[in-house]
DNA sequence: GTCTATATCATGATAGAC
DNA sequence: GTCTATCATGATATAGAC
């Protein structure tokens, strides 16, 4: 987000860079690793290689491989809970917010499913402390949810046999999406989130 | 299962040995530290240790670290399996089949959930020639819960959008368990089953 | 079948020139 | 800020005694 600004704007490059440069590339370069072949077994010259720097470049912009774990699990963990607070802000009903949210968060595993494996999957990768600091937003994303099902159970709207229970399963069917996801499949991440909005409204429906 | 029988059987001994002996313990070793720490961060020199033999005891026993991380895989996933056709083929109905298969899969990745770790997200750290030979258990396993839906279609008794999409999901829930389950947790295996029982037929069955 | 000892190599991270 | 070179460590796996 915040843009260090070490070097001046330049006029004629028209393409802009969102963060820092070369930090930006090693963060994209240690996504595509850690997502494809899991935390421990890439190597910090495999990222370096993939952003176009030698091994010793990497510790220029990040003081260790968990630190590029870590920048990457907050920033994803931090995205899908804003996308979440946003889906079931500007939802009417319950029943409108949870297809949102559904809707929204499974695609966000689908489009996003290198960063979404690093959040779900690399979790015991963290040290305690970032541990602890993306915990944090774990709960800050379970509780929209809840509260969503709370407040359609509350309408009448849904009817749920424990609404902390309902949460989770809820949780796992999108979360579960970045495990299976592949970009080769036919079905567009579009497809897989009005597919899950519907059945997310089936689990907290009975009949 | 095949029992090498290279020692003599023990009279005195009344516990009975699954497989033969060491190998056994060494399984049940780099099971749980495959689970806890996954298969990278696992070095052999834990796994040795934690079954009480030197670093160079496990070579007699296993090849190499991956053929520890398949032969947990190919049993975890034939358990699976044995297990799915044995509760669809003892139920009546395909909604009591569902419930069987949903309630069945689900308490496993709660009890199982190390093994089941290691069975969902281990995968990609099998050789070429063992990732083939686990492939073909998953699509048996996919096809025991599909072919319970498309009979369910059939009979009425389910009615769904589509029917391999339907499956992915009932799965995801299941197999998400194993992500999430703590033994420490409240919830028992058996409560997680019966939960995912019910959440599965709320998930074919429209309002 | 298990051990001690070790070969061989890759890893994360650092030093210091440019 | 990037490089080359390298350190210190720890990895998988093997050799050979017992």
């Amino acid at each position: 987000m915040l843009s260090t600004m070490s070097t001046p704007a330049r006029a004629t490059e028209d393409r802009a860079d969102p963060t820092s440069d070369t930090a930006h590339r090693l963060l994209e370069a240690a996504a595509e690793a850690f997502a494809d072949r899991g935390f421990h077994a890439t190597t910090t010259r495999d990222i370096a290689s993939r952003a176009g720097l030698s091994p010793a470049g990497v510790y220029v912009h990040f003081s260790s491989k968990e630190e590029l774990l870590y920048q990457l699990s907050r920033e994803g963990h931090e995205a899908a809970r804003d996308m979440l607070v946003a889906a079931s802000a500007g939802a009417g009903s319950p029943t409108e917010a949870l297809r949102a949210i559904m809707g929204t968060f499974s695609r966000w595993h689908a489009e996003h499913f290198r960063v979404a494996r690093i959040v779900q999957y690399e979790f015991g990768n963290l040290t305690p402390e970032h541990r602890d600091a993306v915990l944090g937003l774990r709960k800050q994303i379970d509780a929209v949810v809840r509260d969503v099902v709370t407040a359609g159970v509350a309408t009448g709207e849904f009817s749920v046999d424990d609404v902390p229970d309902t949460t989770l399963a809820l949780m796992s069917m999108a979360v579960d999406v970045a495990r299976w996801y592949d970009p080769e499949i036919k079905r567009t991440p579009a497809a897989i989130g009005e597919a899950y909005a519907d059945l997310g409204i089936r689990l907290v429906t009975a009949r």
